[in-house]
DNA sequence: AATCGGCCCAACCGCGCTCCC
DNA sequence: CGGGAGCGCGGTTGGGCCGAT
């Protein structure tokens, strides 16, 4: 490793190590390695090497890491003293595999921290932030691999109690926003602005898809009820955003920006106002935001550039999606396979987090004894997967099926375990699992176009409602005609602020719900970085009555 | 038994912050 | 105030280990 095998070669220092300006410079501030002394010798560490670290600092304490090249004749940087002492030479460090406890308590620090390991360690007496690091880097992998959650239920839901009442010594919505979103790379990009405009950029019909941050808004607004996403949304002017995509609702956005705090700590309210109150279980402790997960997993696929929402999202089966006196689609008796709410509004920040494959494993017979999210457990669950999986053709592509429009997607190898159930029960599963349609995201998504333009699809609008559309972008139309009588359901409702008005009872009520959630605080800020494709294009959102025009399942 | 692939984890690397001169 | 030194942090790398085939 790193070209030092053994003991005996440390006194001899690699042609690549002495051809690097410094073996290892210590610090940006400073190089030990100055003035022509020795190179520095990288790779593991000797037990020798090990016995001086410790010797120095038994005589001298920990610091002045530099000093201990000088005075111990260890060809070693100073940084990598430090290092090598903190992870391995300190005493009371843990060894070992983390406890069950450990692992508990790194998901919870996690689930408020983001990547803050050396914080997580300061909460984990013996351990290290790189073996924290380590860990969660490990976790991660398996997660994704198994399609499963990273956080468990019981963690977020701590969390989200920590935060109201103001216990935390960190806000679950400022370092999931922040951290997890932005931080890990597994987690949401600021889509609003960044990602959203980078893909934009990339499609041609991006524009229409401007829409699509306002079912983020709101969806993030609504995860807030789990995570405290409020604040963020609040102090990022995510919401403020909103009105440079949808620059037609500047009215309602300024008029009452003010009036989303009270969401933030009553978002039964805000549910009741979207017409959402049906997806409230009986037991408030259970409340699910399905639907909004439906809307947003749906742009948040979107909005990571990936998607694999082709098969949930096809035609005939969206009819269906309002329906909830299907006995498969009554709310308890699907709730009674939801995760817990919390960790639902994780889902609705990150495909990655939980993929709908993650939901379904969860609704399907690999239920795992406990959901504590362990890895022990996660590995249960994993396998429970793949035995699942066993029973179905592995990979399928869904471009080898009907030939929708949008069947240009890679399907996930885990997506197979609805497969035949999507097969027979389509308006349930559309009821169940269309919430996560869109978030259909797994190690075989394809990173950007081919999977994303299945949402863009989806999303796109007609010419007639959108007059800026070239010739080009019809080619890409949606077969439904409305003049035509087509039943077909328009692809205009598959977008995800569509099946957000869709679940509206009352357009008016998905208007005052909207203005209630956008507030006056007008930001324009973000409004150069839209481009003037979005401002211009995003006409056909401005008017929101036609997004309550195409409630045609109220 | 050999090969392969995934996992683990120690270590490296670059960046940024703070302190001091 | 600016620059250097020291240090910490988070991300990444890559070799060894181990189980599966």
């Amino acid at each position: 490793m790193y070209g030092v095998k053994s003991e005996s070669d440390c006194e001899m220092i690699h042609q690549d190590q002495m051809d690097s300006p410094v073996a290892d410079d210590g610090s940006s501030g400073g190089s030990p390695h100055r003035g022509g002394g020795p190179p520095l010798k990288k790779g593991p560490w000797t037990a020798a090497e090990d016995a001086i670290l410790v010797d120095y600092v038994k005589k001298h304490g920990e610091g002045n890491w530099n000093a201990v090249q000088k005075n111990t004749g260890l060809f070693r940087c100073g940084k990598s003293c430090r290092l090598r002492w903190a992870n391995h030479l300190r005493p009371n460090l843990k060894k070992g595999a983390f406890t069950a406890e450990e692992e508990r308590l790194i998901i919870q620090l996690h689930s408020k921290m983001g990547n803050k390991w050396a914080r997580m360690a300061a909460h984990l007496p013996g351990r290290t932030d790189n073996e924290i690091k380590n860990y969660w880097n490990t976790r991660i992998k398996r997660c994704q691999r198994a399609g499963l959650p990273i956080y468990p239920a019981s963690v977020c839901n701590q969390s989200s109690n920590e935060d109201q009442q103001g216990s935390s010594d960190f806000n679950c919505g400022e370092n999931l926003s922040n951290d997890l979103l932005n931080g890990s790379g597994l987690y949401l990009p600021d889509f609003t602005c960044d990602n959203f405009i980078a893909n934009s950029e990339a499609l041609s019909y991006a524009p229409q898809l401007s829409a699509v941050s306002i079912s983020n808004l709101l969806g993030q607004s609504f995860a807030s009820k789990n995570c405290s996403f409020m604040d963020q949304v609040n102090q990022t002017g995510m919401l403020k955003q909103a009105d440079s995509v949808l620059p037609g609702l500047s009215d309602t956005i300024n008029g009452v920006l003010s009036s989303v705090d009270q969401f933030s700590n009553d978002s039964e309210k805000l549910m009741q106002a979207l017409g959402f109150d049906y997806l409230h279980e009986a037991n408030s402790s259970s409340k699910i935001i399905a639907p909004f997960g439906g809307a947003l997993t749906g742009s948040h696929a979107f909005l990571n550039g990936n998607l694999s929402a082709s098969r949930p999202t096809n035609g005939p089966l969206k009819m269906e999606l309002p329906s909830l006196q299907d006995t498969e689609s009554d709310p308890s008796s699907w709730l009674k396979y939801t995760v817990a709410p919390a960790m639902q509004a994780i889902e609705l920040v990150d495909p990655y987090l939980q993929s709908p494959t993650a939901t379904l494993s969860v609704k399907s017979q690999c239920v795992s004894p406990r959901n504590s999210g362990l890895l022990e457990e996660l590995l249960h669950e994993s396998q429970a997967l793949r035995s699942g999986k066993n029973q179905q053709p592995s990979v399928r592509s869904s471009s080898s099926s009907a030939g929708t429009p949008c069947d240009t997607t890679v399907v996930s190898p885990e997506f197979d375990l609805c497969q035949e159930y999507w097969e027979e029960h389509p308006s349930s599963f559309l009821n169940e699992y269309a919430p996560f349609s869109g978030n259909s995201f797994t190690e075989s998504t394809p990173p950007v176009s081919a999977a994303s333009t299945d949402m863009f699809q989806l999303s796109k609008i007609s010419p007639a409602q959108s007059p800026s559309l070239g010739s080009g972008e019809q080619a890409i139309e949606p077969k439904y005609d409305p003049g035509a009588g087509d039943t077909s359901p328009h692809p205009e409702n598959f977008r995800p602020d569509a099946l957000f008005s869709g679940y509206t009872v009352d357009p008016s009520i998905f208007n005052n719900a909207i203005a209630m959630l956008l507030g006056n605080d007008m930001n324009t800020e973000c409004k150069p970085d839209l481009g003037d494709g979005i401002a211009s294009n995003s006409s056909s959102w401005s008017n929101m009555s036609h997004a309550c025009e195409m409630s045609e399942f109220k």
